[in-house]
DNA sequence: GAAAGAACAAAAAACGTTTTCGTGTTGATA
DNA sequence: TATCAACACGAAAACGTTTTTTGTTCTTTC
């Protein structure tokens, strides 16, 4: 068991400066090639390497990334992680990743134990808690104090910086559309709670593509799921009392339970009633049928976040500009749905 | 934008030494009342929070947590990050995380990159491409130069620190033995190839168990599957060419593949054919029909590996002597599986 | 009224680097 | 021989803390 060596005590041993061990080590040509080459040689037999945590004080930069997210068993949100170590690591960066449980609280902690010099900069998606509360204080700190922020999927208007986001509305859209144009007449959905963002815009999606083929909404077919306890009576009580073709449905969970319940009454997928769901999953690949998705491409999410994060730290750039950057979804259509007959296709979309 | 104040601004603006601005703020008796109270007045005023990174140089402690695992985008090694990430967070430590992909190198990398003073210690779970190599020597490194390591879930003999696992023969043991009970005459096993240390461990389990029973081993009964893209395959041909009433295999995936083959045969679940499978995750509980699993509880797994470190850390108990601590298993019983009707039972097992 | 002791505050050292600047020794040039 | 550049190295400052040591000033006590 013996401690790391520093120059320090290269310095003692061997008789120099510590500026003289530093340069050497460093290939300087400060340093004549002999005492170089001893100093080398000594310093690889003890396999000197430089301490991070002092080379961090002294450059004022520690390249660790700081990342928060709600959740971490999570397909969505560890595929981002996946993009994000990627990027990170190949540009020598560190990430330390923070879960806030969805709770405001916990996210708040989180920043403030991790903005005190532990990271250059953070990447974050907003908790369940902290959209509902509306209070986004604690960026607009962060960013004050002149730590570049990188938000993703779950944002906020209300915090003015770099964003990594899929354009929830338009993916609904599409998602929906397909079943329309496979023939659907009654699409049900199946949501979260409104505070939530994503779902929001995926609801609002929704609207649009029923709207754009000429029906109208009937709140009777929309669920809105609180608690993943309530998911499974909640869908029952939908079956239970309307009749419909097609479901969409906010998320993997919701699709597959969806689909569930509808093989025990006897429903034939995708014959009797289509089903498309969010976030392409390992449930979607696995389920049987294996159910139709909009990806969202998490890793390139996480990997686009990254960059723009490292892009502010490395300086390049304006330091003050934001840009929002929309990664592309992409329909997945697997055994849920029916192939679009390529007809009854309206003229023009709204988007 | 505002840069963070430091002891040494606030010493200069309100004239007294950085010595007294420290021991003001820790409220230290040395200082008069009334510089204590102006000082932490004008701290509290512009949010001085001590940098992490001073204090890490000048405690030898990061506080910080490294973290390797195989892969992220994984239900088991997700829950384990969970497990790991509370216990860390209650005692102050921050997590950070690099995946090695599987890689020897990377994991080589990824290790001195963080043993050069960004952690305290490592937790890790050893990449396929190092069981397969058996070169260990990065961790004895780490180990002399007096970092704690904990290892967890896939470990080796080769390397003397204290692991958290389970029982991975025992527990195949039993999830083989409730297939037997429940009157399995003939259980396939589908696995991994060998030297995936938990492969062979619960290929063991399945001997041991069938032995117990007075089975036979049946070596056309057993599908070893090398990657994901010849897991359909593998199973399917077993299908073609044997006849078996129960599966058992080592992960999730396997298992819900093969219920899925199985159905499209026309076999009916459990009563025809009996599946359980290794690792309680999303699909188990999602599956039609949901599978028996062997749930190896991956979050007690992590918490364990984590107060392991931490009590290393802290110095608590000796620093030489190493435990293997071993996560209970547990079964959890769905569609998959028939009731065992409680006879049949052998007397006396190998456990 | 001098010695002793509080009470307070500043200085300095330490953690391990990197980098700027200074200095003494060469050898060459005028 | 005086001047100068090149060379090789060391000293010191800086990053932001904490802690130990040293140094004042003011009370107290005999």
């Amino acid at each position: 068991m013996k401690r790391k060596i520093t120059l320090k005590q290269i310095a003692r041993e061997l008789d120099v400066s510590i500026s003289t061990v530093s340069k050497a080590i460093r290939n300087s040509k400060e340093v004549s090639p002999d005492t170089r080459e001893k100093i080398q040689a000594f310093a690889k037999f003890y396999n000197y390497r430089p301490n991070n945590i002092a080379i961090s004080l002294k450059n004022r930069r520690t390249k660790n990334i700081g990342v928060i997210i709600p959740e971490i068993v999570h397909h969505f949100f560890s595929t981002v992680i996946l993009g994000i170590e990627r990027v990170a690591n190949s540009q020598g960066y560190n990430v330390i990743v923070c879960l806030s449980d969805e709770s405001f609280d916990k996210e708040v902690i989180n920043m403030e134990m991790l903005a005190n010099g532990s990271i250059d900069g953070f990447i974050i998606s907003l908790s369940k808690e902290t959209l509902a509360k509306e209070d986004f204080n604690h960026f607009n700190e962060v960013i004050n104090e002149g730590m570049p922020l990188v938000l993703f999927d779950r944002v906020t208007d209300k915090v003015y910086c770099d964003k990594a986001i899929v354009d929830d509305t338009m993916a609904a859209y599409e998602a929906v559309n397909l079943l329309l144009e496979s023939g659907c007449k009654q699409i049900a959905l199946i949501t979260t709670i409104d505070y939530i963002s994503v779902g929001r815009l995926r609801t609002l999606g929704y609207h649009k593509a029923l709207k754009n083929f000429g029906f109208t909404i009937d709140p009777k077919l929309v669920v809105k799921i609180e608690d993943l306890e309530t998911c499974d009576k909640k869908i029952r009580e939908l079956f239970d009392s309307e009749t419909f073709d097609g479901v969409f449905a906010v998320n993997e969970f919701f699709a597959v339970n969806a689909m569930k319940i509808a093989q025990d009454r006897g429903f034939k997928i995708p014959d009797d009633i289509s089903f498309i769901g969010f976030t392409d999953g390992i449930l979607s690949k696995c389920s049987s049928p294996t159910l139709s998705t909009v990806a969202q491409h998490g890793f390139e999410m996480g990997a686009a976040a990254a960059k723009m994060l490292i892009n502010k730290l490395e300086n390049n750039g304006h330091p003050k500009t934001c840009c929002t950057q929309t990664i592309q979804t992409s329909i997945i259509e697997r055994e849920s749905t029916k192939r679009k007959p390529a007809i009854a296709k309206p003229e023009k979309h709204i988007y």
